[in-house]
DNA sequence: ACCTCGACTTCTGCATACAGAATACTGTAT
DNA sequence: ATACAGTATTCTGTATGCAGAAGTCGAGGT
């Protein structure tokens, strides 16, 4: 049985705050759902993950609510919890809001952006660049990654942060195969995107956007139904280990 | 001190499953919260919610997990839950974003509507003209926003449906006084747009809901300068009535 | 062999209990 | 009167217990 442990400690809080273990509980099924250690329609029995991960089903069940919540379980009442199963329609429909609300991000990037924003956003894109260079697949995409946040952050909208922030975590459980797929072109629409910005050109700068975003769906269409899902095999969640001690 | 009972049954269930606790809670909560008895900044001590809803703090701690996700109550780890204030800029922030996701509806409802789906507008649309003709602002307002959700549920895109309904609400928490603000000229920017969308002209119909969206974005900023906050006597949550019984 | 009914098991939903952290209060000293 | 320290209280976070619903398995009948 793979070890489970929580996180330590996520970010620096304000305050030395004991982080909750809700939150640690949240983080680490996230993980396990993410690398499909919890499989797609697997259902979740709270006991288990409890004894799993070595605490009690209160902050199993908040974090179920938070992970029902943001889409990646489903709670059918008085039955449990599920592992999400997306469909590709709903992959599908998710690019397609992503794509509505980054080109708005690209939008307003254009309209605010300042010289110093600009700077980083050619420095992550120079960044990406090299990692593509060096086949450093890896680097490329946590790049890609924080580019695309760059240009959100710069739109100076943090609403429209948090949504970008929740469908792309979404998305990105069922994308990071993509970026292997796609890497130089992706980067040469980078750098148009960039000159929008800096120029100030909101339409261009939305429109760059949004071919990149819809391009990014084509590749995930194609390589959808080349290999169909990747299958790794699942933690098994009913095992009857006595609970050890807290795992955190 | 009013009396809040909370909602019997909400909507059909598919079979007769007792709706949960957690989710009465919530519901309550939120008409709470949007009626003002709620007031933002509150502090929200789970004890005393749950002696007024009659149940005890678990499904209410649920609950506020779930209003959380939504930016409904702010929870501070270790602190509590307190109602959440937006600013003025989060407001424009969400506009923004709605306008963007609404956009984006309409672009797609114009390339997917079939005829039935064009008469159903066309349906609303009258009856939100006799609404404007009737005086009844009511009624209005309820057209308004069923237009917006038809709209959205044409464009065939199932998350997108989602992540509007969930801004929406957040924005009608303070926008419905502005309803009374403009009533004609909206609607008749929605018959322009149900003709964009009856002859699949996408782009057109994409930029008329945006710049429908934004006038009513500059009628927020108008009249929130003109009358600055409601002010609803708030629920005296710190009562120390003893427990009666679930008002359920 | 298949279907049906019923007891058993499992799991969720809710309530209660307890410990530690954070806040508020009170009394004292300056 | 004000600042400070120490105590008391309140509230959150977590664990545990219990009842009822849902699901499962097996025995008996057709």
């Amino acid at each position: 049985m793979p070890s489970t442990e929580l996180p330590q400690q996520m970010s620096a809080r304000r305050i030395d705050r004991p982080v909750p273990l809700r939150e640690r509980v949240y983080q680490a099924m996230q993980e396990l759902i993410i690398s499909r250690q919890l499989a797609p329609g697997q259902h979740l029995v709270e006991s288990e993950l409890a004894e799993m991960l070595g605490v009690s089903r209160q902050p199993i069940r908040e974090a179920l609510q938070l992970l029902n919540s943001e889409g990646w379980v489903d709670l059918r009442p008085g039955y449990g919890a599920f592992v999400h199963a997306p469909t590709d329609a709903e992959v599908d429909q998710l690019l397609v809001v992503r794509a509505a609300l980054e080109a708005e991000s690209a939008r307003l990037a254009a309209l605010n952006a300042d010289t110093e924003g600009v700077k980083r956003l050619r420095k992550l894109c120079a960044e990406g660049e090299a990692a593509v260079a060096a086949d450093d697949i890896d680097s490329m995409v946590a790049a890609n990654a924080e580019l695309h946040r760059c240009v959100t952050e710069l739109s100076g909208n943090q609403v429209l942060l948090d949504f970008v922030s929740q469908v792309d975590r979404r998305v990105r459980w069922y994308y990071t195969p993509i970026a292997r797929h796609r890497g130089i072109t992706s980067w040469q629409e980078h750098a148009r995107l960039i000159d929008a910005i800096e120029q100030g050109d909101a339409e261009s700068a939305a429109r760059i956007m949004r071919e990149h975003t819809e391009h990014t769906r084509q590749s995930y269409l194609e390589q959808r139904s080349e290999n169909p899902e990747p299958d790794v095999a699942p933690v098994q969640v009913r095992s009857r280990r006595r609970r050890t001690a807290p795992n955190l």
